[in-house]
DNA sequence: ATCATGACTCTGT
DNA sequence: AACAGAGCCATGA
């Protein structure tokens, strides 16, 4: 079977999609609420399964948008209402936690 | 099984 | 602040 289940991969596409237009969140923190132990298995599921998703409100940890999508993704959060200054965006103004809404 | 790569994060320098 | 190293897990060759 394979290591990654589609209950994990769900949860994850779950969650991505929960994020509410105007906020971001953390591979860290979606990584944590979808029960995975490791943020680059969020980055291998939002890469593989994560095509139809709102991946742009996806950041890392820094503030700094995920590498190979680079500015392309501060222009999408900024058309949301997200502000970024010099390239990063403010966490703790748009960090969204999740909240246990979803389960 | 081993090595290299990757939408990450942390810590130390 | 910038850079490097290590830890971490999954995948493909």
């Amino acid at each position: 079977m394979p290591a990654i289940t589609e209950a994990q991969v769900e949860a994850v596409r779950a969650w991505v999609v929960a994020i509410p237009a105007g906020r971001v969140s953390t591979y860290g923190d979606l990584a944590a609420a979808a029960g995975l132990t490791n943020p680059r298995q969020v980055g291998w599921i939002l890469r593989t399964d994560g095509a139809d998703l709102p991946w742009h409100r996806v950041i890392r940890a820094s503030g700094r948008p995920a590498r190979h999508l680079g500015a392309e993704q501060l222009a999408r959060l900024r058309a949301e209402g997200v502000l970024a200054i010099a390239g990063r965006v403010d966490l703790a103004t748009y960090r969204w936690r999740p909240t246990g809404q979803t389960r």
